[in-house]
DNA sequence: TCTTTATATGCGCATCTACGCCTATATTCT
DNA sequence: AGAATATAGGCGTAGATGCGCATATAAAGA
């Protein structure tokens, strides 16, 4: 669960949206995510290295390039995982005490539990 | 695009993930979601509204209630705009005016577009 | 009507995030 | 070696986010 948060917390930006999809076209060196998305040096290399470190990413270095591309493999594992989770209730259950009819029967008509962590 | 920023948004968050586990197995008002994950009321009520806002939740009022669950057409919405995105790309070109071999040629063996930037 | 209970929300704060500026590092060319 | 260039990373900051506290609102029930 921990590893999809990670992952969604990778994918929510558009400026990374952005790059994925210019990735998807091709693999790309740095100046030219910078150029073609029109953003300064800092924001493509670092938003490229949230995306690497995110596993969407894979990088290889020519000279003085620094080439990104899709980490297939790590998109791959990505949506399987969402697809597990979804798939198994996202891993064990929360639910365990949970029992509204036992609440209700219990005489509260409802858990009365904002008073309670009040005071 | 700004559309699936969102949604990874609403996605990347811990509680949030666990309130969509525990929603996996049932309708719950916040009362029970507050219980189930042991968190404060505030909390409960604010992510759940913010899973709602995102299009990942249905609302259903009963009483002092406020019963939700999981919207499954909005999930559906979710996954195809996702699969769709990739698909094609993440909607139109981003490349466009981007040629490595053309810069390889036009004497730079790379865009120096650092420098450029910079003065 | 007055009370109880469930939920939502304004306010304030601690924390996180994205990013610009500047610089260090590394590689290649002269 | 010295110069140019591509990339990464430290530092500072503005803005976003998460959440607790207190309170407003609304629906029942007494």
């Amino acid at each position: 669960m921990r590893e999809l948060v990670k992952s969604f917390k990778a994918l929510s930006d558009e400026t990374r949206l952005r790059i994925l999809k210019l990735l998807l076209e091709r693999e790309c060196c740095v100046c030219e995510v910078m150029q073609a998305l029109d953003i300064s040096q800092t924001r493509a290399s670092r938003n490229l290295s949230a995306l690497y470190d995110a596993g969407f990413l894979e990088l290889r270095k020519e000279g003085l390039w620094s080439l990104y591309s899709i980490d297939q493999e790590g998109v791959k594992a990505y949506m399987s995982d969402l697809i597990e989770a979804v798939d198994k209730g996202l891993e064990g259950k929360e639910v365990a005490a949970l029992d509204r009819e036992r609440l209700r029967k219990a005489k509260r008509v409802g858990p009365e539990c904002v008073r309670r962590s009040r005071r």
